[in-house]
DNA sequence: GGCCAGGTGATGG
DNA sequence: CCATCACATGGC
């Protein structure tokens, strides 16, 4: 067993981390104890890494746990992506200080993006929340990812594409899954057995090159390209326009009359730059409290 | 009971 | 190239 401290930088708002942890019913998350689970495949290994609170928002403290020292390194890596525990809230707040938003801005400063184990959950993951409220979204995740994937110390991998590209539709929509959200998650599996789709080498590209390698993919539009840019590859400066989620927070914040379109949210994204995956966070955030 | 949900592809002009 | 529509089902 290993444990390395890390030190975030202040405030990191921790609450709001464990807040948006709990939505999700496949998250193992220790309230009382501020305990995260998490779930990482290395070297085709499956892992489960303890992620410990210790400070507080002013002095903020995580203690990771692992119990193979080889992975060491790139566990803490990965953890501290996940977690935004790089992230630098006074360039974030210097930039939303010039913005007209200031009241989200002040309640949520501090809130990390939280990020996904890896590229192909957060493909998944949004192909099946596509259209659905949050609540059933969670839910058909949870039933999808309790039968195929594989449960380690409590706590859920999602399945591989190995396991999905073997599914057929049929047995999805026995879990109330729609015809072509069965086609869409079982055909992307299987373009990424075939090595049609190489998500891994999305990390070097660039969030345009991101774009034209997934937009052909049937199942895959503008919203799911973005929350990979965002749940995934962790990019910083991602604000789904076309969300409505989003659309009916900036309606709320700014008190607009009629819902914003998409071209609408979009001209606010320059103001936001190069941070407006955090306040899609702070959008998102604000719908549920 | 009707409208909406952290959309997308297919269709038709 | 753009507008419209079907899709499935739960939540409120």
């Amino acid at each position: 067993m290993w444990v390395e401290k890390v030190f975030p930088h202040k405030p990191y708002n921790v609450d709001r981390l464990f807040r948006r942890l709990s939505m999700d019913p496949l998250q193992y998350v220790d309230d009382d104890n501020k305990i995260l689970k998490v779930p990482l495949r290395m070297q085709n290994e499956k892992g489960v890494y303890s992620v410990q609170f210790i400070g507080t928002d002013e002095q903020p403290c995580f203690e990771i746990r692992g119990k193979d020292i080889k992975n060491k390194a790139e566990a803490v890596t990965r953890i501290r992506e996940m977690f935004d525990f790089q992230m630098d809230p006074s360039s974030i707040y210097s930039t939303f200080r010039k913005t007209n938003i200031s009241s989200l801005v002040e309640k949520y400063i501090g809130m990390p993006l939280i990020g996904e184990p890896d590229v192909y959950s957060a493909l998944l993951k949004n192909i099946i929340h596509q259209q659905l409220n949050m609540k059933f979204a969670y839910t058909l995740t949870y039933r999808f990812v309790t039968k195929y994937g594989t449960k380690v110390e409590n706590v859920w991998f999602y399945p591989q594409a190995e396991v999905v590209s073997k599914l057929n539709v049929e047995e999805l929509r026995e879990l109330q899954f729609s015809k072509r959200k069965a086609e869409y998650v079982i055909g992307i599996a299987q373009k990424i057995v075939s090595s049609d789709l190489d998500l891994e080498k999305l990390y070097t590209y660039t969030n345009q090159e991101v774009y034209e390698e997934l937009l052909p993919v049937r199942g895959v539009g503008p919203w799911t390209v973005e929350c990979v840019l965002l749940f995934g590859l962790r990019r910083k400066d991602i604000l789904p326009a076309g969300d409505v989620g989003i659309q009916n927070a900036i309606l709320k914040w700014y008190q607009l009359p009629t819902k914003p379109t998409k071209e609408e949210v979009m001209a606010y994204k320059e103001n936001w730059s190069p941070y407006s995956s955090y306040i899609s966070m702070y959008l998102w955030e604000s719908l549920s409290g």
